[in-house]
DNA sequence: TTGACGTATCGGAAAATATCGATATAATGA
DNA sequence: TCATTATATCGATATTTTCCGATACGTCAA
């Protein structure tokens, strides 16, 4: 894992950003297309996770990032969207470090 | 296993109670031995946690008090010492648990 | 008993986090 | 260009966490 281990735990810490990452596990499960965009090959964008997230637009952005900051999420902007997608390398790296440091 | 994996988080989200979880790895390492005991067997009481911490002895209660709860570390008082030790069976199907989950 | 010691818990101050509304920035299309 | 839309960031406040000192609780030995 490239990041600090307590700055991951950090970012798990929270019920929203948990669910967030659980929404991005299933994405064409939770959320509805999208401009056309295959949301498992790119990702949703953060109007879509605002709207599920029963929260503000600025809320659902910090944590975003914040996610992306634990390296748990990855981001790629197309115009004026920003999508979001789970990085699952980095999680399973993560999740072995659990399995063998912890 | 019937803790909340958020619950976990949290616990892990601290520099100390990181630190403390570590030391418990091998505990003849980081602590010299206490009235005959057997710490890998019984554990590690709290004063030479408290020690090693430098933190206050109220503190370090809190913390391991927060690890149990978590489910990482189990305890055994003995005459007026509480012993603590890793959970070692408890953390390797907290790490499994959420290593499918995450 | 009482005293001393190890630990747990209570109450609070300070630091960190959660979360908002307002605003800045960036991209688009008219 | 300007107006609109999507996202990011800033500043503020409410809530939570950190960590302490004081004190209560439990156990042992005299």
């Amino acid at each position: 894992m490239g990041m600090k281990p307590i700055e991951v735990f950090k970012a798990l810490s929270n019920e929203s950003r948990m669910q967030i990452l659980e929404w991005l596990k299933e994405p064409e499960r939770h959320f509805t297309p999208h401009e056309g965009i295959d949301m498992r090959e790119i990702g949703v964008c953060v109007s879509q996770i605002t709207n599920k997230l029963n929260m503000t637009q600025s809320t659902a952005s910090q944590y975003l990032s914040i996610l992306q900051r634990a390296g748990l999420i990855k981001t790629k902007r197309i115009g004026k969207f920003t999508y979001y997608q789970r990085d699952e390398e980095a999680i399973r790296s993560i999740a072995e470090y659990l399995m063998k440091d912890l």
